[in-house]
RNA sequence: GGCCCCUUAGUCUAGUGGUCAGGACGCAUGGUUCUCAGCCAUGAAUCAGGGGUUCAACUCCCCUAGGGGCUACCA
C-alpha cells in the first residue's frame, strides 16, 4: 500500500430535508465499506445550507438510521474529529473567507440581479430556444458600482466567473474519462442571498478541507463535477478522485421517491429486518462480487467490496428479493441471537409474558429437534420469561426453521404459542373443522391426550396414529383438523412438537373447545 | 431546448471478439412430507433496434429509440 493510499477519506454527505432512503444508504454503504476496505476514514457531514427545507427531525432521523444500520463514521457528529464542524451551518466564517478568496482573484463576482429577473432572463432565452444561462450581466460591474450598492445594502448573490472556453477533463473511477465544454456551464451562484454557501461551493470547500481523497457519490452529481472541478482549481486545492454510483430506481424506473413506497430505511428497521440483511441487499444493488455470491455478512463485504467491481447501470429495487437476502440472514443467526431478537417481537406485541403457562412435562431434548440448535451459554432471561420458557422459545424456533423468514412475521407464526387470542383463518376452519365427522374425533383424541402420561413427541405422535388406525383412516384426516384446532392454521410446523410444546392441558382444552364449537 | 450518463430474462447481475450467453430472486413443474417452508431435480424467460469494423460481435465504432440526470439563490 502506497503512501497515498493510507490517507483515503470518504464521507457521505446527506442534507437533513428527509429521512434516509435507500439510495442515501447505498451511497453511505459504499462510502463505509471503501474506508473500511482500505482503512480510511469515513466522515459523515450534514449539508444543510438549505435553511428551509433543512430540520432537525430529519438530522435525528439520518443519525439514527446510520446508527442501526451499523456505518459507523469515524468522524462527523455525535463524534467530532479535527475538521469539524461536521454540519454545515456551523461553517459559515470558512465559506464567506474562501468566496472573497474566489472574488480577489477574479473567479467571482457579486451579482445584483433579482430572481424576477432572472426568471424572466429564462423564461426569454427559452422561448428563444436557446440554453437558459446566466447573461451576465453584473459581471462587468465596475469596482465603484459594486462598492456604491453593496454600501446601499442591495441584496446581492455571488456568482463564479466561469470561462467561456476550454474544456475541462477528469477520470472517474467508475465511467472512466470526462471532458465538458466550459461554453456549456454558466455563472453558477456560490452565495445565496441569505449569505448561505450553494451546494456546488459547500462540498468543494468542505471536501476540500476535510482532505476527502475520493468522493463516491450518486451519479446524478455528474454533471455538477466540471463546475466543481473550476471551483477546486480556482480555490487552489487538489482535485480528488471521483466515483459516480449509478442511481437506485423505483419498479417503475423513475427516481425513487415517496411515491414508491417502502424506500426509507427506519421503515425496514420498524419492520424488524436485520440490519446486516439490508446492508447486504443494498451492496448488490450496483456491486457484485463475480456474479456468483450474493450472501455477505457486514465484515464479507468490507473484504470484498470494489469500486472497480461497481456496475454503471441504475438499479430497480426489488423488495422480494431484499426479503429473500433477510431471510437468509435470519437462518444463519445463532440461536440465542434469534431468540432475544424473537422476544423483542412477542414483547412488541403484547404477548409476553405468555398468557399461559405450559408444562413441558419432560424437558424437551434440542439434539432430537429437526435441525435442533442447542443453546449456549446462560439463557436470555428477557421479558419476563424464565428459563423454562426461553426454553420452550428457543425449542419453538428450531421447530419453525426455514418458515420464518421475517421477524415481524413472529405474531401470526407463532403467537398461538403464547395467547389464546390468536388469529383464526376460516378458510381453515371450513376445510378440516367443518365436517361432521370431526368433532368426535377431536373428542377422542382429547381423550388420548388426557390420558397421555409422557406428553413427549415420540408418545404424541404414536397416540395420533394408533387411533387413526383404530378409525381405520389416515393419520392426516387426524392431523389436519388438529392443526386448526390447535393453530387456527391451515399451516404450521411439525404438528407433533406442536402438541408437545403447547403442552397437554392446553391441547386437550383446544381440541374440545374446537368439538364443541363446531360441532 | 442544450449538455451528460445508462441499456444482457420481470428484477439484480457475470461476461470484455470465437461461451450451449453463467448465477441469483421471482415464476412454473415434479420428488420428499401431516400442511407449509425447506431441500433436491427440472423448466419457461435475456444481449433495445439499425448500420458498420472483422473470418467472427453481447463484447469495438456510429446512428436511432428508450430510461435517467444536470441545466435553481435544492442538495
Amino acid at each position: 500500500m502506497s503512501d497515498h493510499e493510507t490517507h483515503i477519506r470518504v464521507r457521505f454527505a446527506p442534507s437533513p430535508t428527509g429521512h434516509l432512503h435507500v439510495g442515501g444508504a447505498r451511497t453511505a454503504l459504499y462510502n463505509y465499506l471503501y474506508a473500511r476496505k482500505t482503512g480510511g476514514k469515513f466522515v459523515l457531514r450534514i449539508e444543510d445550507t438549505d435553511a428551509k427545507r433543512s430540520t432537525v427531525e430529519s438530522y435525528k432521523g439520518i443519525i439514527e438510521a446510520m446508527e442501526w444500520l451499523g456505518l459507523n463514521w469515524d468522524e462527523g457528529p455525535l463524534r467530532g474529529g479535527d475538521f469539524g464542524p461536521y454540519t454545515q451551518s456551523g461553517r459559515g466564517v470558512l465559506y464567506h473567507n474562501e468566496v472573497q478568496k474566489l472574488i480577489d482573484n477574479g473567479n467571482a463576482y457579486y451579482c445584483f440581479c433579482t430572481p424576477e429577473r432572472l426568471e424572466e432572463m429564462r423564461f426569454e432565452m427559452k422561448e428563444k430556444k436557446l440554453p437558459p444561462k446566466y447573461d451576465g450581466r453584473c459581471r462587468e460591474l465596475s469596482e465603484a458600482e459594486v462598492a456604491e450598492r453593496l454600501s446601499k445594502g442591495v441584496p446581492h448573490i455571488v456568482r463564479f466567473k466561469m470561462p467561456h472556453d476550454g474544456t475541462v477533463f477528469f477520470r472517474d473511477i467508475i465511467r472512466g474519462e470526462f471532458s465538458f465544454e466550459n461554453g456549456n456551464l454558466d455563472d453558477f451562484v456560490l452565495i445565496k442571498s441569505d449569505g448561505n454557501p450553494t451546494y456546488n461551493f459547500a462540498v468543494v470547500v468542505d471536501d476540500a478541507h476535510m482532505k476527502i481523497s475520493h468522493v463516491i457519490r450518486g451519479d446524478d452529481h455528474l454533471s455538477n463535477t466540471p463546475r466543481q472541478i473550476h471551483l477546486y482549481h480556482a480555490l487552489g486545492y487538489n482535485v480528488p478522485k471521483f466515483a459516480h454510483l449509478p442511481m437506485i430506481l423505483g419498479s417503475d424506473h423513475s427516481r425513487l421517491s415517496k411515491r414508491h413506497g417502502a424506500t426509507s430505511i427506519a421503515y425496514y428497521r420498524d419492520r424488524n429486518y436485520l440490519a446486516d440483511g439490508l446492508l447486504n441487499y443494498l451492496a448488490l444493488l450496483g456491486w457484485s462480487l463475480d456474479g456468483k455470491r450474493e450472501l455477505f455478512t457486514h465484515q464479507a463485504l468490507i473484504e470484498k467490496f470494489s469500486l472497480k467491481k461497481v456496475s454503471k447501470n441504475p438499479a430497480v429495487f426489488d423488495d422480494s428479493k431484499m426479503k429473500w437476502i433477510n431471510s437468509e440472514h435470519l437462518k444463519k443467526l445463532p440461536l440465542t441471537k434469534k431468540i432475544v431478537l424473537v422476544q423483542g417481537v412477542l414483547n412488541d406485541e403484547g404477548l409476553l409474558p405468555p398468557a399461559f403457562d405450559v408444562d413441558i412435562s419432560k424437558p424437551v431434548d434440542l439434539k432430537i429437534v429437526p435441525g435442533g440448535e442447542e443453546m449456549t451459554g446462560k439463557k436470555a432471561l428477557n421479558y419476563n420469561m424464565n428459563d423454562k420458557e426461553t426454553e420452550r422459545l428457543g425449542t419453538i424456533i428450531n421447530i419453525l426453521g426455514n418458515r420464518l423468514k421475517l421477524l415481524n412475521d413472529v405474531p401470526d407464526v407463532i403467537g398461538y404459542f403464547y395467547t389464546d387470542d390468536y388469529r383464526v383463518d376460516e378458510k381453515a376452519v371450513r376445510l378440516h373443522l367443518l365436517r361432521s365427522e370431526v368433532p368426535n374425533r377431536m373428542n377422542k383424541l382429547a381423550d388420548e391426550y388426557e390420558r397421555l402420561k409422557y406428553f413427549d413427541r415420540e408418545s404424541v405422535e404414536k397416540v395420533l396414529r394408533d387411533l387413526a388406525f383404530n378409525l381405520e383412516i389416515t393419520a392426516g384426516e387426524l392431523i389436519h383438523p388438529c392443526r386448526v384446532a390447535l393453530t387456527g392454521k391451515i399451516v404450521s410446523p411439525d404438528i407433533f412438537w406442536v402438541v408437545v410444546l403447547l403442552g397437554k392441558t392446553k391441547t386437550v382444552e383446544r381440541l374440545r373447545k374446537a368439538a364443541k364449537f363446531y360441532s
